[in-house]
Parts: C-alpha cells; structure tokens; sequence
RNA sequence: GGGGGAAUUCCCGAGUGGCCAAAGGGGACAGACUGUAAAUCUGCUGGCAAUGCCUUCGGUGGUUCGAAUCCACCUUCCCCCA
C-alpha cells in the first residue's frame, strides 16, 4: 500500500494507496474532528484548498451522532460527502486532553463526556469497533497519549498497556472488518509509538510494534509540551527503527517548520488543528511568517493576505477586509482564513514533495524552516 | 409655570466623606493556541523622571485634616403635573 518514491537522506518521496485514493506523501491530513473543519468548511470546500485526506475523531463521532448512526447511513465518506481518504483517530488523545473527566484501567478508559456528562466506556475493542463503523480508511490503535514530563516509570507502564492494547486492537478491527456488513473492509489499522522523550522506551516500544507488521506507523504523544529540540531528536532515535516500507505518522504536529523539519527525519504523514484552529483566531500562515489579521496595521492594507500566494482567497479579498470580517465578528472571516490556512498548509506539503522530486529538498528546508514559524 | 431625577475615566455603568486612578460590562489594543471540551483563553486600557508623584468623576465656589461622594449657585438632559 505504501510505495517509497524517492529518497533525500531522511526524507521521502512516496504514495500510499486506501481504498478511497493514493495519497502523494508527504501529505498533511486536515482535521475534521466532528466530519467537518471547524471554520464552516465542507468536504466540498476540502477539494477547494488541496486536501488529498481527512482526519475526523473516534470519540467525538462516538459521542455525537453515534458511529452506529453513521454505519446506518452509510459510514463517514457518504455521510459527510468525502469521497477521498480518512484516517480516524482513535480516542487516545483525548485519553490525554480529557485528564480530568477519564479513568484508565487495563481494559480500557471510562470518560464523562464532554458533551452530556455521562459515562462513557473506551477499550481497544470499543475504538476498533467505532473505527469500523465509521468506515475509514485509516483506523488509529487506541493508545495512551501521555503527558510531559511524566515519571518514567509511568511511561514505561504506559507503552506496556498500550502494546497491549495494540495487540487487541489488531485482533477486534481484522474481526469486525471480516463481518459481512463491514462499512469498509479495506480499512487499515496504525500502530502508535510511545514512550515520551525518553529514547530508550520509544526505541524498545518501536521495535515490539514493528514486528506485527502493521500497514502503517505512527509517532504519537509529542508537540505535548516539550521543545522541538526534544521532539526532534525523539523522532530520529526512533525513526531508524521504523519499517522502511511503511509510512509514518507524526501525530499533531504541527507547525510549518516543525512539518518541514519532520519531513527532513523521514516522516511523511502530518495532521494539526493549527491551521484551523489559528485561522479561526485570526492567526494566517504566509510564505514570509505568520501575520495576525486583527492586528491595527491592517486596517487600510489592499494587499492580499500573502502576495505568494494563490488561493482563492488571495486571489479575491485584501487584508483590510478580512480584518474588518474579525472585528465585526462575521463568520465569512473564519471561513476565508481558514479557507487560506489550510490551502497554504497543502501546499506547503506539494512544494515538499515537488522538492523531493527534484532533489531539491535540502534548498527548501533551508530557504524556508524558521522563516515559517516567525510572527511578522 | 410647578415638582422630581440625573450628569463618573473611549462607551454603558457601580461608587454617597478617607481602603478610589475609581467595581463590572462593552469597545479598543496586544498575546497564546501543535492526534480540537477552543468562533476559545489571557493580558492591557489617565499621565509620568513610576514601591512614588501629577491630572481626572458637568462648571464655579464652599465645608472638612481629607470630597466623585456634603453645601450653594450655574449649565445641560430626562420624567411627571399644568
């Protein structure tokens, strides 16, 4: 399913095939967390910014409307009108973004919703089983997303049970998925990688995983609070133990440096909340750095958010605008830079993998990691 | 014409003798956000040579050690009765 393209040292050229598409890696997935972006952005507007992939949650489908209403009418692709590929998480991190409504036990977790408050029971089983109601293409292991700093000693019990788990979760997702009325019995399960920042857990919970053989692998419970210095020497102690023939996730992350600088450590599937969740708070990413539309100085600027780029919203609307869209507080403006975020993060990734297939990876990085991530 | 009420820092509005540069909203300004409990949260909003000083609560003049707060007059606005 996944085919290595091409390599510059670390970094990878390649395409990963799901039965609702290839997708060109390295590739972001934009978040839709409840089937839609946050932002007023619909699966029609997804093709509109360049998304090859969809991501949308586990608990929260679970939660609300309920995967079995979803499997009912037909699973998530037909139900929110996305014919291209999903990967669903798998409710592990809001093992870690939930804290104070969980309780973890060796079967699984049992969370207060957020939603109406009722108790609400989580195990590997339970994840796969919503995971294939849903009928995406990619099936998260349901794991602990533990926090940083923690003990040691809680992080390596942490990737035991999730070990654990993985090895119910790849039992339960090949059981429902083998059931006649299987939403999409093509889906694929990921293995998620633990350990914290400490190289020794992440190496030797790497290694037990990679031996199920897996169609992919992820890199989870980073960008959770320690520095990208941290996070980048953890994903090069593990990333050499990583099967060479499968795609790698990096979960979360993250910013367009700490994408780039991923990719330069041979990772090639990317998600983040930032791009919406950032657009939505008036924060838009440019080929010069970050701007903040509701900044004063905008209030009279013709130019378009950024003069590189050529998205739709570019290519129509100035800056005073959508300032003025902010401060009157219409929902056009979270739309528009939303709609700008999430094209600029596309394209960021085909920029990638058009270096990739020049050979000019290494120029691109250094053009442009830190420029990125910088407020102007 | 008679009676009653009100004027507060950008706006609304609390405050009726010292703990008041003055509650609380709003607005303005700025910051945060990394597998989304986030259209959210935080900071800031008289001036300055700034652990202190100066100016400010419609205006003027008083009372008092001390006034946004009490008194007198003036100005403006609102309500009721003619």
């Amino acid at each position: 399913m996944y085919k290595l393209i091409k390599q510059e040292g670390h970094a990878r050229r390649g395409e990963f095939t799901t039965p609702h598409g290839t997708v060109q890696t390295p590739v972001f997935m934009n978040v839709g967390t409840q089937g839609a972006i946050k932002g007023a952005l619909s699966a029609r507007d997804l093709k509109e910014v360049g998304c090859q992939i969809e991501l949308s949650n586990t608990y929260h489908l679970h939660v609300r409307p309920g995967d079995t209403l979803v499997k009912e009418l037909g699973g998530l692709h037909r139900f929110m009108r996305w014919d291209g590929p999903i990967l669903t998480d798998s409710g592990g991190f809001q093992i870690f973004s939930l804290a104070k409504l969980r309780n973890i036990k060796e079967e699984g977790v049992t969370f207060n919703s957020h939603v109406d408050g009722r108790r609400i029971f989580m195990g590997p089983e339970e994840s796969m089983r919503i995971q294939a109601n849903l009928g995406s293409d990619i099936a998260m292991a349901f794991d602990e997303c533990v926090k940083i700093p923690s003990p040691y000693d809680y992080v390596s019990k942490s990737c035991d049970r999730t070990h654990r788990w993985l090895l119910r979760c790849k039992a339960a997702l090949t059981d429902y998925n083998s059931q006649e009325d299987a939403v999409n019995p093509g889906q694929v399960l990921f293995g998620i990688n633990q350990g914290a920042v400490f190289h020794d857990l992440r190496i030797e919970h790497m290694k037990k995983i990679a031996d199920l053989d897996l169609p992919g692998y992820a890199i989870g419970g980073l960008a959770v609070g320690e520095s990208h210095q941290e996070m980048y020497d953890t994903i090069e102690a593990v990333e050499e133990y990583m099967p060479k023939d499968k795609p790698r996730y990096l979960m979360g992350v993250g910013t367009p440096c700490n994408i780039i600088e991923g990719v330069a450590r041979g990772v090639d599937f990317f998600d983040c909340v930032m791009p919406a969740r950032n657009g939505r708070h008036g924060h838009l990413f440019t080929w010069g750095g970050i701007i903040n539309i509701k900044n004063e100085k905008y209030v009279r600027d013709e130019r378009p958010i950024d003069p590189k780029c050529n998205c739709p919203v570019c290519r129509t609307y100035s800056r005073a605008y959508l300032r003025h869209l902010f401060k009157a507080e219409e929902m056009l403006a979270m739309r528009l830079s939303v709609g700008h975020n999430l094209y600029f993060y596309n394209r960021l990734m085909s920029r990638i993998r058009d270096s990739l297939d020049q050979g000019s990876f290494a120029q691109f990085r250094q053009e442009f990691t830190e420029i990125l991530d910088k407020r102007v």
